[in-house]
RNA sequence: GGAGGCAUAGCUCAGCUGGAUAGAGCACCUGCCUUCUAAGCAGGCGGUCGAAGGUUCGAAUCCUUCUGCCUUCACCA
């Protein structure tokens, strides 16, 4: 039980023992340092309803509360606050419960609850991924682990945009100049090496464009009429009429994509449970629009297109199938939807992460969907998320300003490596320990530097800058935690005993308050699909532990009450780090 | 033009359903390594919470208007 949930009855009793009026709701805060207390009943919105004045009422309360309470043991009022003092056998009772549970924080999922369904990554296959992906898969992935800490079963998924025309422009480009190379005669990433041409399709487009406008084109009709585009568009038709040849060659340049993929996955530590590829979704839908054509959901124009209006609910006029009856991308993300929760009946909800430019898309699309009539149709979501902006303004795929997601990782480790070399404080490590111990140094810096932000806000991302290890961030984080495990080597007592322990320092009793919050703080988190919840929760529980850390000795000559318990509370503290940075997809080191 | 988002210290960010004198880190200054890992701790400096109204006992938080930046309103995905 939570103190809220312990002091509210009493609460309630005691106003209406006084008062003889009943309260809807009780509202606590935690108290401000400056106040002696550890919890604040905020006594105004009593006033209302009982006719008193604060610091009255909040001496009544507080009177009530320690004559019928245990855990209460004194309290103070200033103004309208009531301050309430926890005894010290709260805390203690509370710890003994949770030290030695594992799943401290977690819930265990309910077999009746419905799935939820975390889509994200969701790349194009026609070049590598950058910065903006790494977002994108972190946020997704470290929901999708929050979600399911907090009690619901998850699919981890993704859409993978493996036709159109992207695609074909780095297969033509290939095709004409790329000389039959593979990404074992070049021993290059695929994915590297499909972009690469892509690079190579746009650079020669552009050349084209030039040369039709010397000859006196506008640009708008060179843009049209370049070879290399009507090319590529044929390409596409072919494609589309299911051509041996260029399917062969489809696949196989796909493949080299997903090789590619496959390894940056890996290194960034994300995965999924299921797959859907573009050119298996992309007609889906179309009968869907057209039950819906029937039930008048969906109107047609005189040229065959069919739209949805939705001026009604703010929105515009959005057309869901072309006058050539082919899918448009609202076609096929209805089609999507609707097959998933077919493939996985269980399935009751989902979240889509994809960038905040699409936050009018996903709307239109959920409320197509409730218009459809799914039931789950409301527990739609998407986890819309801002743009990464380096420095030097907009990345663009085409124009090579993109910061590349494998390089990045490799450049975050190479950091780790000379600060980790600089404090010189792993020289019985052998090469592969250290090789492993600034890959998780690295990423820890990375991903927590992402994470830690609100993901509706934009990122300014600075390289440079970005590779920090002091105050809020992973390694910070992280050091904290092999800190504890050297603490751990060296007790080398049976701390896991019963510490006998009565009374509390004020720095345990600051930490314990701490770690009381990280059930709610996880459920929070999942609530709002937030990351950056859970990870400033983590810092603000390592400051309350460096703090103790400094003001009382753990293993010192001090009483041996003291040491297991201070060693059982550093242990617990490392557990929720560990936890914590599980559910954002971070390593923890036992040394660093 | 319609719709949506963002705006908090010099910089990067917290601030949960409205609550006490708005909090961290970086940077700058002062202390603390013979003691469990100093990637640390304790403290100082630094704010008209974009602006103006409104609701409220009480507003960074809710409402309205305005300003600035971004996104979106394709028979692209």
């Amino acid at each position: 039980m939570t103190l809220p949930e312990i002091l509210t009855p009493s609460i309630e009793k005691a106003i209406k023992a006084l008062f003889d009026v009943a309260i809807d709701k009780v509202e606590f805060q935690t108290t401000r340092k400056e106040f002696e207390g550890d919890i604040t009943m905020v006594i105004f919105p009593l006033l209302k309803v009982v006719k008193s004045n604060p610091v009255e009422l909040g001496n009544k309360i507080g009177n009530y509360l320690v004559e019928n309470l245990d855990e209460v043991s004194r309290f103070n009022v200033v103004s309208g606050f009531l301050n309430i003092v926890i005894s010290d056998a709260y805390y203690l009772d509370f710890f003994n419960g949770i030290k030695s549970n594992e799943q401290y924080g977690f819930v265990k999922p309910n077999p009746e609850d419905k799935a939820i369904m975390v889509e994200y990554s969701s790349p194009n296959t026609n070049k590598p991924l950058h910065l903006g992906h790494v977002r994108n898969n972190l946020l997704g992935y470290s929901v999708a682990e929050i979600i399911k800490a907090s009690g619901k079963k998850v699919y981890k998924t993704q859409i993978i945009n493996d036709r159109g025309i992207h695609i074909c422009k780095s297969m033509l480009a290939w095709q004409k100049f790329g000389n039959e190379e593979t990404p074992e005669s070049t021993n290059q990433k695929g994915d590297k090496l499909v972009g690469n041409y892509y690079v190579k399709f746009d650079k020669v487009y552009k050349e084209e464009i030039t040369h039709l406008m010397s000859e006196g084109k506008t640009e708008e009709e060179a843009k049209k009429q370049a070879p290399i585009i009507l090319e590529a568009q044929e390409m596409l038709q072919k494609w589309e009429a299911g051509d041996a040849e260029v399917k062969a060659l489809w696949e196989k340049m796909n493949q080299w994509v997903y090789d590619g993929f496959a390894i940056t996955y890996k290194n960034l530590g994300v995965d999924f449970d299921k797959y859907y590829y573009e050119s298996n979704t992309y007609l889906l839908g179309k009968d869907v629009v057209n039950i819906g054509l029937e039930k008048g959901i969906f109107e047609k124009d005189p040229d065959g297109s069919v739209w949805i209006d939705l001026t009604d609910e703010g929105l515009d006029r959005k057309i869901v199938l072309r006058s050539d009856g082919t899918a448009v991308y609202m076609t096929q993300d209805i089609g999507t939807a609707i097959q998933r929760v077919k493939d996985m009946p269980d399935v009751g909800g989902m979240v889509y992460t994809v960038g905040n430019e699409q936050d009018y898309h996903f709307k239109v699309l959920f409320l197509i969907l409730k218009k459809l009539g799914f039931d789950w149709a409301s527990s739609l979501n998407h986890l819309s998320y801002g743009m990464v902006d380096l420095p030097s303004g907009k990345m663009k795929s085409r124009e090579g300003t993109v910061v590349d997601a494998d390089d990045l990782m490799n450049e975050m480790t190479t950091t780790a490596q000379k600060i980790s070399e600089d404090l010189g404080k792993l020289d019985s490590y052998s090469e592969d320990e250290k090789a492993s111990l600034y890959n998780t140094i690295g990423l820890g810096a990375l991903k927590y530097y992402i994470l830690k932000v609100d993901p509706k806000k934009r990122i300014l991302f600075n390289p440079e800058e970005s590779v920090d290890f002091a105050g809020n961030t992973g390694p910070f984080i992280q050091y904290t935690y092999a800190r504890i495990q050297s603490i751990i080597r060296k007790a080398n007592f049976d701390f896991s005993a019963n510490s006998g322990m009565e009374a509390l320092h004020e720095k345990e009793k600051q930490l314990l308050k701490q770690i009381e919050l990280f059930p709610e703080v996880i459920q929070n988190a999942a609530h709002n699909h937030s990351p950056a919840l859970l990870a400033n929760y983590t810092y603000d529980l390592v400051r309350e532990y460096n703090s103790f850390y400094q003001a009382v000795p753990i293993l010192g000559e001090e009483e041996t009450s003291k040491k297991i318990f201070r060693v059982q509370l550093s242990k617990k503290v490392a557990d929720i780090i560990a936890a914590s940075f599980k559910l954002l997809g971070i390593n923890v080191p036992e040394r660093m």
